[in-house]
DNA sequence: ATATTATATTCCTATATGGGAATATGTCAA
DNA sequence: TTGACATATTCCCATATAGGAATATAATAT
């Protein structure tokens, strides 16, 4: 079997430099396919495949005006991986700080309950 | 040019999903690889290979004694991608909760300040 | 010394990629 | 209608997988 697919799933996706790189771009505001081309000075069919696996994960969302087609981010789709990492985060910081970070979370826990 | 090496980031090496499932089994508890061959029902190479690029980016760390090699997370190594999420998650939640996304955003940071 | 256990590495193959170049498709403007 | 512009797709290739099978290496036990 060959490597898992990029458009396997978010994770799978963002594992492309160049694909960050159009998402951290793409945040700031919509873009079309020629303002990227021109931001990132990459050619226009690269721009346009990493475009597709971005879609194809639903990082990003195309709407059509004419011949342009604009990509916004879907930042909703990133929360996976803040999910995923989190499960990590508890154990962050080395032991010396172990036990502030320990005191910090339950601070934060009672921050979040509150809300 | 070929895709991107798994061993080129983090980013990259957790794009493969049962790499994620060996993190996720390692954070609990460190092990040695048949303790992983076990857990996990994989073969005894597929599970070096695996450990082999997690390794390589720095997301485990091994010990050997004797003949028994230990495998543990390091979770800081993470903390990159939780980083580089973190830079979308202002936009989260549809329009209609942007609002008091905002206003939990700014409560947070002055959590953050007062710490 | 030798068999056994634990782990890593090598060899093989199928497959999917990233990128360049060329081309196709779609839409607008003159 | 026709040319220019915007974007997508196809064709090509070099490369790096992931996985299975076999083998090598290392350390222990008997």
């Amino acid at each position: 079997m060959a490597r898992t697919s990029t458009t396997n799933d978010v994770f799978s996706a963002i594992g492309e430099p160049k694909r960050r790189a159009l998402l951290e771009q793409l945040v700031l505001q919509q873009m079309t396919v020629s303002d990227l081309v021109e931001a990132m000075e990459w050619s226009q069919p690269m721009v346009s495949k990493h475009l597709k696996v971005l879609k194809d994960v639903n990082l990003v969302s195309e709407t059509k005006v004419g011949r342009f087609h604009y990509y916004r981010v879907q930042p909703d789709e990133l929360r996976p991986i803040q999910e995923w990492v989190h499960q990590f985060e508890k154990y962050w910081g080395g032991a010396l700080e172990q036990l502030d970070s320990y005191l910090t979370d339950i601070q934060k826990t009672r921050d979040d309950d509150e809300r």
